[in-house]
DNA sequence: TAGATTGTTAATCGATTAACAATC
DNA sequence: TAGATTGTTAATCGATTAACAATC
């Protein structure tokens, strides 16, 4: 299904918030609670859930279970995802702790670090090895995606490993621009620029 | 100076990289050159350096310290900003780490955590207070910036509290969704939905 | 002059929102 | 029926890109 970003994004959200909503407060949800719920209008609400097929009731709005059913038919795979953390310093550490928390389809199966002492140790629960291992283990394990947690200097020799080693997704966080075929979808997080992006609107008069 | 969110953005992006950029690659550099290490087109580059009122010469492309000067004029206030980080678990910690990495205008003045045992120690080179404590601190040391990496739970609570002390601008870890005034400048790292759009757009034939 | 570049407007593209018909 | 909602197209907004004049 050829979706817009935006849209996948927000009914990822959609999914995360509904997961947790508290069975008292019924089965149907109007577009214009969850909207406010996310401060989005109910325009967007309903326009993301056209796009996936769904339709709610006049009268009670759309139904939960059916919400969920058909979002997680359309953000998922059957089998989930494998993911790599590679560096696993601080950030990447971190990064797993905050991912195996939450309940995903993202299955951490391995973390990559240059630290020999780290070589065959399990690291917050997920088999950790040694660096010049890559392409070797994203293969046998069918990592698709990576996160990226190294230092700056590492970061593009590690991408093109790793999707020379078959990965298709990065999720970046190193703050370092990186070169990749157009047939993979990259996510940058960086967090320098990011930073200084609200500290040039914090100064100004905001719109 | 009211510019594109985007182009703050690649601005920050820009300067990064020319501070770091070899002396002996020359001091001017053509916009398809900047375009081309960043993967960017030659036009963007150059529309974004004609909003600071930055100009180029037609043979030699653009003064990179003439650059350096104007972007840093554009960016940065004279005091720089002084930034909290709320929640001093793994990711907390990893971040402010990453971010003394850098050479920025970005202080971090102070940590704040739940955990007692944490009080009055110094946490990456960060002096760390008790999270309640926050409105005190956040006051006297004059916090602009709050970066959030709380549990979810407390999340909101903490939005609202740093909100109240003075906080104008907020970078979110939480992956929770933060109700805040519209005339607070907030961005939201959610890692798990980006990780569901990657998700999404590996399994589905790219655009 | 020819060629490569900068500078800038107009066209296009993607995403949001306004408007409103249809339905319960 | 009146009122509140959903469903969907058309208009608008923000950002990128195409086109091209000006300059060295």
């Amino acid at each position: 299904m050829n979706l817009p970003p935006r849209t996948i994004e927000r009914l990822s959200k959609y999914r995360r918030l509904l997961k947790k909503y508290p069975k008292t407060e019924g089965l149907y949800i109007f577009s214009h609670h969850l909207a406010r719920l996310l401060n989005l209008t109910p325009v967007q609400v309903r326009r993301d859930l056209m796009l996936i097929g769904l339709s709610g009731n006049h009268r009670k709005g759309y139904n939960i279970t059916e919400l969920l059913k058909v979002i997680s038919q359309t953000i998922d795979t059957e089998q989930g995802h494998n993911l790599a953390i590679v560096g696993m310093g601080n950030l990447g550490r971190a990064v797993t702790r905050f991912i195996r928390k939450n309940e995903t389809r993202m299955n951490i199966v391995a973390g990559f670090d240059i630290d020999q002492s780290k070589l065959n140790e399990t690291i917050e629960g997920v088999p950790c090895y040694h660096i010049s291992q890559i392409e070797e283990y994203i293969k046998v394990l069918s990592v698709d995606i990576a996160i990226l947690t190294t230092s700056p200097e590492s970061a593009q020799e590690i991408a093109d490993r790793v999707i020379r080693s078959g990965v298709t997704g990065i999720l970046n966080f190193t703050s370092v621009h990186l070169d990749v075929p157009k047939e993979i979808y990259l996510k940058d997080y960086d967090i320098i620029t990011s930073l200084e992006e609200i500290g040039f609107f914090i100064k100004s008069p905001l719109q």
